[in-house]
DNA sequence: ATTATAAATCTGTGATCAAACATCAAGGAA
DNA sequence: TTCCTTGATGTTTGATCACAGATTTATAAT
């Protein structure tokens, strides 16, 4: 699956330093790494990063343009404190979207995806068996993308990787309640593979519903030590 | 409809540079007034608008991010020329987030916006009486955000803000050969002022999808002088 | 003790510069 | 002539610096 030039060999990637350091914030975002409402400071970074302050910036720059992060008016940058009206939002802008992503990803299904898929359900389970971890949290990750990516879309992925950043924040909430639950409940996972494979995308997306109302279940009926979101009043 | 503080005093925005020179070239993507497929130098732009080329390079990320441009592999950056493959991936993605914000927005609709929204498309019929001008496509951008604002979501605003960046460069072709028309056909957002007036909000989506197939009808049976979107094979 | 004011520190913004890299044109070898 | 190499030119990227605004701390007054 790696791109190779007519001669078979394996293209030299130039990583700019920005890209580097972009990639490791919003790996970090994604993650649930830093904490809703903390304030990000290039400085600091720059400094834990050995670069100067510039690549820093413009990576923190097109993380606001994803809404990764957001600056505030005395231009500071964090991490958002989301509302619960606004995860009510964040969630069903995730249903209509990555559920759009489903319900297309299911005309496309071939053999070897669903088989991968499978795969990847498997790999989580035995991950899961005795605790759900960081590598759980990925897993999950590529599950859902596996799928995402064959939409076949290249304007619907990029929104719901920010969908997903904006979600970053709070996913490591859902993931320790989801912890202390004792069999974690039906896997919707399977379900909707199950559906995909008939290519029934209409069953397909409303597991998938039932797969995100769950985590933010979870977030929402936590104990939210964050405040609002806007700025406005 | 500005935003007002508490004692109804207009904030005052301390605008960068870069805020203003990233206004500028967003707006004028938006407008059309960057052919597809054109390459953007910073220094040409530094030079245009009289500043460093600091401003300017951190505008070009942010647009990038939010796709409204893509950077080459040879990191220079350019406006994308998309596929009609492409351009039916943005225009369903479109019917599906803009349809929830009017299915949304018909929840919270009040008497005077729904006279807002009546004067704006008063306002556009007048323009557009002659001549389908650059005005008229303001005021089409005005009725269509008076309605997604409406929808009170935080979230879809900014992602359909970043699809109407990526129509942006085609938004000329589409006005220029909807001026060719007649009677120019049925005035879709009556409609959906109708709909959303009942609270009937997938009737104003269907209306809605009307509206935007047929801006893509337009421009998909236009000679495609431009090429594909995607760099992959 | 509390609030207001002023100094000091911190942080982001923008300009300038040097180095890395890409592009293009001219020159040389087959 | 054709193709490749080399060199020249232009562009982007990252570092450093100066300045302006914001935040915090210290000091003074009520």
């Amino acid at each position: 699956m790696t791109d190779r030039s007519p001669l078979g060999l394996v293209r030299i990637e130039r990583e700019t330093v920005q890209e580097r350091v972009y990639a490791a914030l919003r790996d970090r975002l994604m993650r649930g790494g830093f904490e809703p409402g903390q304030k990000l400071k290039i400085g600091e970074l720059a400094a834990a990063f050995g670069t100067s302050a510039m690549p820093v910036r413009e990576a923190l720059n097109r993380l606001a343009a994803e809404r990764a992060i957001e600056s505030m008016p005395n231009r500071s940058v964090r991490v958002p404190a989301l509302s619960k009206d606004a995860l009510q939002d964040l969630m069903e802008t995730r249903f209509a979207v990555e559920g759009l992503a489903v319900a297309r990803a299911a005309l496309n299904m071939t053999a070897s995806t669903l088989e991968t898929l499978r795969t990847l359900i498997d790999a989580q389970s035995e991950t899961d068996a005795e605790h759900v971890s960081e590598a759980s949290a990925e897993q999950n990750r590529a599950f859902h993308f596996a799928i995402y990516r064959k939409s076949g879309s290249s304007v619907l992925l990029p929104i719901i990787e920010s969908l997903w950043l904006q979600f970053g924040p709070y996913l490591r909430v859902a993931s320790e309640r989801f912890d202390g639950r004792e069999g974690r409940g039906t896997n919707f996972h399977v379900e909707i593979v199950d559906a995909l494979a008939r290519g029934d995308g209409d069953t397909a997306r409303a597991a998938l519903e039932a797969d995100i109302g769950r985590a933010f279940d979870l977030v929402m009926t936590a104990q939210p030590r964050w405040q609002r979101r806007d700025g406005a009043a």
